[in-house]
Parts: C-alpha cells; sequence; structure tokens
DNA sequence: TAGATGCATTGAAAAATATCTATTTATCCA
DNA sequence: TGGATAAATAGATATTTTTCAATGCATCTA
C-alpha cells in the first residue's frame, strides 16, 4: 500500500508529469532530458528522485549516462490505489 | 478534461484526503468537519473550497449551516482521467 | 432591530517545495 | 594518470502552500 498523500504530492508539479509522460514513449538519459526542459540538471535529477522514489521510474546506468523510463503499470497500480481509497466499500482500506 | 496537475496538487495534501474520505460516508456541515480536525475553521473552509473546485465536493446551504459531502464518482471519474494520462495509447490525450 | 452564530474571505506569518549555483562522485578516454 | 563528461548531492534562495487571526456577510432568534 503506497502513501497516497505522498503519491499525490509526487504528482502535483507540471514538470514531473511531463517527464512520466515523456518517458513513456522513450528511453531517455538524464541530459536527454534536461534538453527537453527549460529547468537546470540539478532540478531534472530532484524530480527523478522523487519520481523514482514511489517506482514510478526504472533507470539503468550505461557507462556514464543513467537511462530512464517510465513504469506504465507501476503509474496505473498507484492511481489505482487511489481510486480505492474514495471508492472502496465502507470500512475496506486505510480507514 | 481536467488539469491533471492541478486535480494532483489538490489531493496533495493530508487533510483534504481525510476530508474526502470523511464525507464519503457522510454529509457534515463545515462546523462539524472543523470539530473532526485540528486546525481552525477558514483552514478547513480554504480546503474544502480547493475540493470543492475540481467538483469533488457537493454543497448545500440550510439556513447558517453549509453541509458538504464527497462526489465519489466524480472523484473517481478524475483519477480515471489521470491514469489515461499514462497509459493512454500512443498519441492520444492532452499531448 | 440587536446580538449571536456559521461560514467565507482577507492579509500576514510559517512551513514546505522548487530552483539555482557550486561541488562531489563515477566513468570514460587520450 | 589527467582531463573531460554525466549525474547526484549540498547548500542557499525563491516561490508556493498551509495556516491562523481578524473581519465580513448572511441568517437566525429573542
Amino acid at each position: 500500500m503506497i502513501d497516497c498523500v505522498e503519491f499525490c504530492k509526487a504528482l502535483a508539479d507540471d514538470t514531473r508529469q511531463r517527464i512520466l509522460q515523456m518517458l513513456l514513449e522513450k528511453e531517455m538519459s538524464v541530459s536527454d532530458i534536461v534538453a527537453a526542459f527549460d529547468v537546470s540538471q540539478p532540478t531534472i535529477s530532484h524530480h527523478l528522485g522523487i519520481l523514482k522514489q514511489f517506482g514510478l521510474l526504472s533507470s539503468r546506468k550505461v557507462g556514464k549516462q543513467v537511462f530512464y523510463t517510465t513504469n506504465r503499470d507501476r503509474v496505473v497500480e498507484c492511481c489505482g490505489q487511489l481510486i480505492a481509497k474514495f471508492d472502496a466499500e465502507e470500512g475496506v482500506c486505510e480507514g
């Protein structure tokens, strides 16, 4: 069971949602991602870290580079837990 | 189509998620809600306003009191849009 | 009508978050 | 090895959000 508040905080940022969406389609290195946005590399790394905490992103290191990709299934699973929190039969789930 | 970032921001607070959950089960007046939490009445009104912006809550005025209740279907619908953003076929939805 | 009650709004302070620059760490290559 | 490149971390600042006290507005009732 994820912490639904923390999960929503993780998605409560435009840059992070755009990163997630971009990495659905293709794997990208950190510098690729930085190039696609108008913020600094440390800021991107910060956002990647937040998304990775929830397993929303996977990463693999190749030489100096780190490639990230979105874990689509995990995103859907977490959203499902969010729905369940508010759509559960009475008395179910983290009351 | 909702703004998924703003929707996540609306849910990115523990008090607001607890309010939403509490009002799934029963309709409550603002003062009832205030009594159930450890924050001030203006703070509760502020949270109610944020949730209401997305139609996640309905309200009706009865005399001096305002009663709120959670729109379960709307919550589910918004969560569904969130999932769709990250689980859509390529090229679908708000690019 | 006057006072009281319930809730929303305003304005300011406190807390949390996003962002940057500078630095560190790891890896590559000449 | 020495220099260069990629990414993470640290520390500081800026912005946003949460919160509260004070106030305003509507409604009830005595």
